[in-house]
DNA sequence: TGACAAGTACGAAGTCTTTCGTATTTTGCA
DNA sequence: TGCAAAATACGAAAGACTTCGTACTTGTCA
């Protein structure tokens, strides 16, 4: 049911980022971020959608609205991840993360951290 | 570049699966996979803007067409994950990674499957 | 108090995806 | 030979995303 588009995944990574925020902030963090080539009212638009959608509560109290983010970081990785797991990796999130891991590049720390993760998980088939 | 729509997925899917195919083929694996209630001329329509995006090639020396997937599976699911890892993850493989090994379900035999990969990458940081 | 700045609301346009109907072409065979 | 079946080509429509212009509202301060 989560599934941001683009435009709402960089909007809700500036919100996860720096907590409730005006249209204006999150305008200026995305304009700092990227070469973010978006107007002030295209940002605006999408909080509004995005309201409607319950990615992001709003806080019309004052005359300058706050937004914050409705759904969590990691839910909505969740349900990204598990997105593409059906799309295209025919279910199989082993798969996944076999092909995750066989292309990316990790530090010998980054392996070892995976591997402690292993180690909490041994015999568990949760 | 390689960045199949939803509905290019499922016909590449069934190209991978099949080997080449003609459009009949494809309609009707489609048709049995899911409940897939999609038309005969959609299949070609799509295979044919596939076709103009080199996502698929296309033998035209029968009259019934045939087209196989031009593009690999594990590259198709590398360039999807890179997108999603620069979309929603920061740009971190690792976090992506993690992300999937902590909710993902898997039996011992899997955790092993994935250390065996650890193992063989070990201080290996490509 | 009245004009300007800062906000919000809204509609509309452009692009992409997906879907299919219709037209056209080709082939096989009665 | 000529018709039906099977294919391909093409256009168009509907929906989703993204973008922004314009209109309207509200608050501030000279």
């Amino acid at each position: 049911m989560i599934r941001p588009t683009n435009a709402e995944l960089a909007i809700l990574g500036v919100l996860w980022q720096r907590g409730p925020s005006t249209v204006r902030d999150v305008h200026e963090a995305l304009r700092a971020a990227r070469g973010g080539v978006v107007g002030y009212t295209t940002v605006l638009k999408l909080l509004q959608i995005m309201t409607e959608k319950k990615l992001v509560k709003r806080d019309t109290r004052s005359r300058t609205h706050v937004y914050a983010a409705a759904v969590s970081e990691a839910t909505t990785r969740d349900h990204l991840l598990s997105d593409l797991v059906d799309r295209a990796f025919g279910g199989s999130s082993l798969a996944l993360v076999l092909q995750a891991l066989s292309t990316t590049r990790a530090t010998p720390a980054e392996l070892e951290q995976i591997r402690r993760l292993l180690d909490e998980r041994k015999g568990d088939s949760r």
